[in-house]
DNA sequence: GCTTTACGGTGGAAC
DNA sequence: GCTGTCCGTCGGAAC
């Protein structure tokens, strides 16, 4: 037992070990160069699609889209403020360019949420990099917790009214390429990544499993009770709820036996 | 897959309905008469003593006990406050008398957190209803949540400095006859939580199983691969990073084989 | 036999 | 393909 419990430790350091070389690593990489992250197909289930932000434009006006940043005010509880998109301060005289096709018609969302630098066009075209996940499928396509999820330094949030009723919670949207890269670092890369969410697969079908045999083998033995429980009642009825109707067995014989319960008794004649 | 998940609802559902109904009756058998709770042994781990109390006692002066109770103004988040022992207000002069042998001689602290009469020598001779379980204890024993141990209505704290070390987080004291009304609500009665207690173990055992099985499949398979590897090595090494030292096979022989890797070769003699 | 928190998994509600 | 919260379990930290 106690030997288990080590070697899930190892692991847990291991991984931690190796996280914290790839954080490194990773970070290196993307200051230096601005080279493409890895182009591997990942469409698990999130679509590559834009439609939060189609829905965005046709209800930009009455949403309450903003994000989360610093106040500037340095209380001792760190005070953040929500600002809406329309709040948020930026220059539109910049003569920034799209850092994939260097048009200067640059997405304002994505500049100013994501700190992004991108035209819509460019949006469309590389979903690899540039389309929305919402809170749950970040969670599910990169096994990122809500505690980092949290981490609005690392992963600046969009949030919108939700599409299904507008009075519940916002909805969270996540650029792919910003929880890309945060899931490389935590897991050591895109590999270990897949690796980890196979192992996860394959333990939910042995739970379902386990369970639904457990169901059956719980079903089986309360039928087998049932049925034993049914048996014992009828014997006792037929042994003591009834007359015993003798008839005799055979014709010359003084035997007589009951034709309910099958009591056989010698008959005395007189 | 179907079926599973509506069993399990069924189960839960099952269970609340019980739960309503255990918690209409017990409520009304507490109130109307004052019989003694069940008196069925609960040793499952907590001890009956009052070691909790006997600290308290060494360590009264410095001790930030209290319990919280309503902020007399009504705000509209229900603000709490903590009261030290001291700082709770009680009525000296009273005759109440202990609950279960008339003295007049009450425990203050009893009375105060727990709005229970009793003296301290029926606090020691009653275990089952006056020992003190800590959270952990509780948790433990009785199978309650978090949140439910948060309801001070019903489960009033008695707050103590950590025995460990009085910086960490005080030490909560439930009173065991609270806990063992609102398990039996909880659960429909003692037995059923005896029922949960032991699904829990086995299924703890079974985990445990599992994943040693798990491990030593795991170790066999690395050791077989590893084997595996070295083996192969081993061959390579053999075949390709030796030069052939040929022996003639027997006396008259023509052939010759090699005496690291066996290779056997015909040798013509002009 | 000290407590809080974090995590993974899950249904149900509706911020 | 919506989000919070809760539950059970667990190991580590130190309120
Ligand atoms: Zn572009
Ligand atoms: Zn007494």
């Amino acid at each position: 037992m106690a030997r288990e419990l080590t070697d899930d430790q190892k692991q847990k350091i291991e991984e931690n070990r190796k996280k914290a070389l790839e954080r490194l690593k990773a970070t290196k990489a993307r200051t230096d160069t601005a080279k493409p992250p890895e182009q591997k197909k990942r469409l698990r289930g999130s679509k590559m699609s834009t439609n939060y932000y189609e829905y965005n434009l046709t209800t930009m006006r009455d949403t309450k889209a903003g994000f989360i940043e610093e106040d500037p005010q340095k209380s001792p509880e760190k005070r953040r403020k929500i600002l809406t998109l329309d709040e948020i301060p930026y220059d539109p005289s910049s003569t920034q360019k799209c850092r994939e096709c260097a048009s200067l018609d640059l997405d304002v969302a994505y500049l100013k949420v994501f700190k992004v630098p991108v035209c819509r066009k460019c949006i469309e075209s590389v979903p690899d990099k540039y389309s929305l996940l919402t809170k749950t499928e970040a969670k599910d396509d990169y096994l990122l917790t809500d505690g980092e999820l949290r981490d609005r330094e690392r992963l600046p949030v969009w949030e919108k009214p939700n599409p299904h009723k507008h009075t519940w919670n916002n909805m969270l949207l996540y650029l792919r390429e910003h929880l890309e890269a945060f899931a490389i670092e935590k897991w050591g890369g895109l590999e270990e990544l897949d690796g980890e969410f196979a192992r996860r697969e394959t333990e939910k079908q042995e739970r379902k499993e386990r369970k639904y045999k457990k169901s059956v083998a719980e079903l089986r033995k309360r039928t087998r009770v049932e049925e034993w429980e049914r048996k014992r009642r009828e014997r006792l009825r037929i042994e003591q709820a009834h007359e015993h109707t003798f008839e005799a067995i055979g014709d010359d014989s003084c035997e007589q036996k009951c034709t309910i319960c099958g009591l056989t008794v010698e008959v005395e004649e007189f």
